[in-house]
DNA sequence: CAAAGCATGTAAGCAGTTACATGATTGT
DNA sequence: ACAATCATGTAACTGCTTACATGCTTTG
């Protein structure tokens, strides 16, 4: 899926200037696009290209132009027909993870100090998204419908993020109650004998 | 992040051909990557410059020939520098939430059908998932804290679907207690005054 | 006088995808 | 006969990212 379709649905609520976009998706907690220039720019030229939608151009005294998009039957159509479409399976994209799962190397107090980097960081984003909340934003409120699934979205969103701290901390708790970490069992294996109990054990 | 670290993470646990990584790729529920052949042969290659593997090629009587990959010093460094460095955020892509977020024009029965799709896609992914957690796979186990962490990865990745098919039920539940839909209100509106009790009340 | 806001856009690149290409062997 | 497994690789493309480029106005 591409961003092709938020932006149209943001221009399906009212109509936005590039700009305006931009600030948008940078505020947004449910849509996980940066809302960098070039895809907002170059989309909205594409959805031009599509007819669907029109551009306003707006001369402002002593700021620059303004380009207002606003949307058509036809990308409304299209809107519409994709909403509609079958969801996929969403993708959870986590570098912390892959990084716990090759921490064999680590000692006990690198292992501890990535889950509580990791840990810290989903707290602050918990905050953040907390405070943005709290904020009551600029969002369509169409409907009591829209109004609900704005609101579950959002909550959605913190829950994420809230999940995942939760999980950290109680694997850094079960990781803490294993005892003797792999720093000191190498120590101790050392002055044992060679081939320790833990070994690899694939099979195929 | 890239795949990079992955597959360096597979290869400093056992070597591995191109087309063992593909599988495990294909098997592993905490990675997210597909395991294409071009990622995949192309960054042995990249690994292979920098010198992180050695490449062993084995003929074989009736097969195409393998060449197996096994991690050198250098590239374990890179690894543990990696897993040591500054974890980021996870990112969670949804296209099914994006089409809720903009679902103002459908139905009741509309709306509906994409949560009941998408909850159904998510109760098979979880069925899958538990089946491929209850046939044992391979894994590296080399020590208590390493069958630790792979567990508890494998839990969150379940616990992911799951709680998204939990939220998407409870969406479902509440829109259908919210009453009569846009469909019916839309045909209320139209035999009474214009402009709704719900109209956009966008303030910057 | 520096920083932030307003407003547009472009260049270069990374990461990832599907689909294509080859070709022998084994199982249904 | 058709499909799957083994095993390597390439081509073309999409989506997204950071950083650059311009220039005026308002706020601290």
């Amino acid at each position: 899926m591409s961003i092709r379709y938020a932006i149209l649905g943001f221009l399906s609520w009212k109509p936005h200037t590039g700009y305006e976009l931009k600030k948008v998706f940078a505020d947004a907690l449910s849509f996980h696009w940066s809302g960098n220039n070039n895809q907002i720019y170059g989309t909205l030229v594409d959805l031009h290209k599509a007819e669907a939608v029109t551009i306003e151009v707006q001369q402002q005294e002593k700021l620059p132009a303004r380009k207002v998009y606003t949307i058509t039957a036809k990308g409304r159509a299209e809107l519409r027909d994709w909403t509609c479409s079958d969801p996929e399976l969403p993708v959870q994209r986590s570098m912390a993870l892959t990084q716990l799962a090759w921490a064999e190397g680590l000692s006990e107090a690198e292992f501890d100090g990535i889950l509580s980097a990791y840990a810290r960081k989903l707290g602050d984003q918990v905050l953040m998204y907390r405070e943005t909340l709290a904020r009551n934003r600029a969002a369509p409120r169409r409907s009591p419908r829209e109004e609900l699934i704005w609101r579950s979205l959002d909550e959605h969103a913190v829950a994420f993020y809230e999940r995942e701290l939760e999980w950290a901390e109680s694997l850094r708790t079960a990781a803490a109650a294993l005892g003797p970490g792999d720093a000191e069992r190498e120590a101790l294996r050392l002055r044992g004998r060679e081939g320790g109990l833990y070994d690899s054990n694939y099979h195929e």
